[in-house]
DNA sequence: TATGAATGAGGCTTCATTCAT
DNA sequence: CATGAATGAAGCCTCATTCAT
């Protein structure tokens, strides 16, 4: 029943900061699950990485999965809140779609940890973002703005097609995604570097001009 | 394999068809690796679902690894040689790229197994696939095919644009891929099936006319 | 206690009744133990149960040990002092025996956390209370007062023969206790069930004439 | 990926021999639980008291439960096994009587594992062997043996009283389990021995007495 | 070729307890 | 008197892999 004065060479003093504890456990979180996917990271690894006890994530996250969604409603929260800010409302329908897509091209480009994310919970068929409520509310935004767009644009006549917003966010999302989810593979094998400036200033522009001239044109091949 | 998961009813008889063998575990691996990823993908797993014992795994492939890039090899090599049955030198560029556009679709939308095999590799920041020359011959041809394309429609002016072919891959691969291997998290966000029908033929018909009038066009915005 | 459980919803107003919550605390700890034996038994578990924080367990009884013994000594307290308020001089010695034997058996029926209790501590080998005076006094009256029954019986020849006052205690104690804390498999296994009404009544006048008959009868089956 | 090879200090070489393992680890798995109850005992504990390996409990048995489950039906399955040897029918109802409490007493006596495991099991609702068909099996045959015992002694005029079988056996069970599953509080606190030879031939003989002089007797203290 | 038995290392989680306020 | 935050130790179990036949 004795106890053994801990021997932690981690901190001298305990700290007590919660919230703090909190955030920096969700940060090593979000790194470690990016990096190693949800059966692949250890839980060991998020402790060691933080300045707190491992026991910590357990006292506040419940558990492994509980954890992971956290950082995966913290990444998803992110994005969309920085989405928010860039006040499409003002610019012309051809200008707003332009900057939704460089928004999106340069954060997924910046930001692997989020798109990591991402794949990781494909990988896992979405089924621990299903329960959360959060999620859905947080990327409720995204469709509506787009919309917004699309028919401004066919109202001042820069658009010719009519195509359902999902879809333009759809090919918008596909096109910035993949350059990062799937850069491994694509670079090893095609010898190329995605990740490079001159790649991805020319992507960037490609990205930006596939999707306003399809909007912009109306003949098809079917 | 445990003792409690019931003996005796493999091996009525034994089968001495080492190729059969070999085939049948590599197909369940796809399976299971595809299912998992590599960290959550169990050999016990794949050794229960053959109808053989666990331990012919490491027979044949030596460990889980060996077994992993022998499933990737096997995946990338069945998609590319289906490629090559293309023909795409008979028809005209517009054809061409159209065909090879709804070939990547097609495949990618019905072998969501090889599409998430590579999605895993991606979380390895592909790491397995470096030591695998195999898969980099195996991938050589499909540049060589987009470029013969794109220099045919330039010559006949059915495309303006002079795009890399890696690009136009890049493009192709993209918005087939992604509808694939982020469906889940797509589809629960947005309240939508991108496997329906519906959504699938829209789609299909969308990724061909924005690649083309990609390369169509000529106004940008920068 | 983990901040997933909910916070907040315990503490609105501070009360200040130390011996109210050392009482509850001891309530809850008594049914804890009962239930799931001592190492069975949450700390955690408890602290829930009560009004006041896991930490004032610690406060008031040292560790789970020290918790532990003062729920055993409330539970002995607690039959000795009703058993000294049977008033057994005043009756005839047949009359006081069945006495002292229905209110063991009801006793024993009604309170199956104490039976429990004991259960459980003599799964620890009696360990905890050895270091208790408090139990060896509290339990000293009995034997007293089953000599005096089996003398006056004796004396005035409802009963035959000569057993020593522990003997008896010990049959009484082994058909009352056992009925209690042996119910779960007994009823499993023989398919009925002890603690109904019927058997109930039929075994309460059973115990009561089996032992009363052996004190009655002299011929031995040696 | 590469193996160290094991620096195990307990066999130099591997022995194949499943059945003397399992056994193995069942013995030391009936100690360990019958000594510190479900939750007390430690699967590592009982891996280190055996020659192999811990993983072999999972390997063999699953898990916990299923080892304790195991246990059970093995302590249960010993006795009724010996109980089906003794050969009561070639007896007269009252020394058939006898040979049963003698038999039942003494076993439980010598075998405190056994009567520990029961108690251990009822600190638990008896909820492991509610799965146990093996184990309702096995006792089926006990109350079946006292039947027999009690009609022919109504018949031949040794007993007077007719009482239901489980009655019979639920007395000889409380007398001689209680003896030894609560040995420790009721030495502890009475100050006596109920394991030494004095006491343990008075009740074994008192036993025998007070069950005989109940059947033979019919006056009773309603 | 084929297989059941065996295993060390390490993963997730729980637990009683103590620190700091 | 009271409490939320923090923690080391240890518990159960899983996993890829190797041994012995």
């Amino acid at each position: 029943m004795s106890r053994l004065t801990g021997t932690g060479v981690k901190q001298s003093t305990r700290k007590l900061d919660p919230e703090g504890t909190k955030r920096e456990i969700l940060k090593e979180a979000r790194a470690e699950f990016a990096e190693k996917g949800f059966s692949g990271a250890r839980i060991d690894e998020i402790g060691a990485r933080t300045k707190t006890a491992k026991r910590m994530i357990y006292y506040y996250f419940g558990n492994k999965e509980g954890l992971y969604i956290a950082a995966l409603e913290e990444a998803y929260g992110e994005i969309r809140a920085l989405e928010r800010t860039l006040e499409l409302d003002h610019l012309s329908a051809d200008d707003a779609l332009c900057r939704l897509i460089d928004f999106t091209f340069d954060y997924e480009q910046s930001n692997v940890e989020f798109v990591r994310l991402i794949s990781c919970e494909n990988m896992n068929y979405a089924k621990y973002i299903k329960g959360s409520k959060k999620i859905r509310e947080v990327n409720s935004n995204v469709i509506e703005e787009v919309s917004k767009i699309l028919d401004r644009g066919l109202a001042d006549g820069s658009f010719k097609r009519k195509v359902p917003p999902e879809d333009v966010h759809f090919m918008i999302s596909s096109l910035c995604f993949y350059r990062v989810s799937n850069q491994y593979t694509f670079s090893e094998i095609f010898g190329c570097d995605l990740a490079s400036p001159e790649t991805s200033a020319r992507h960037k522009s490609m990205i930006r001009n596939a999707i306003r001239s399809y909007l912009r044109s109306v003949e098809d091949h079917d």
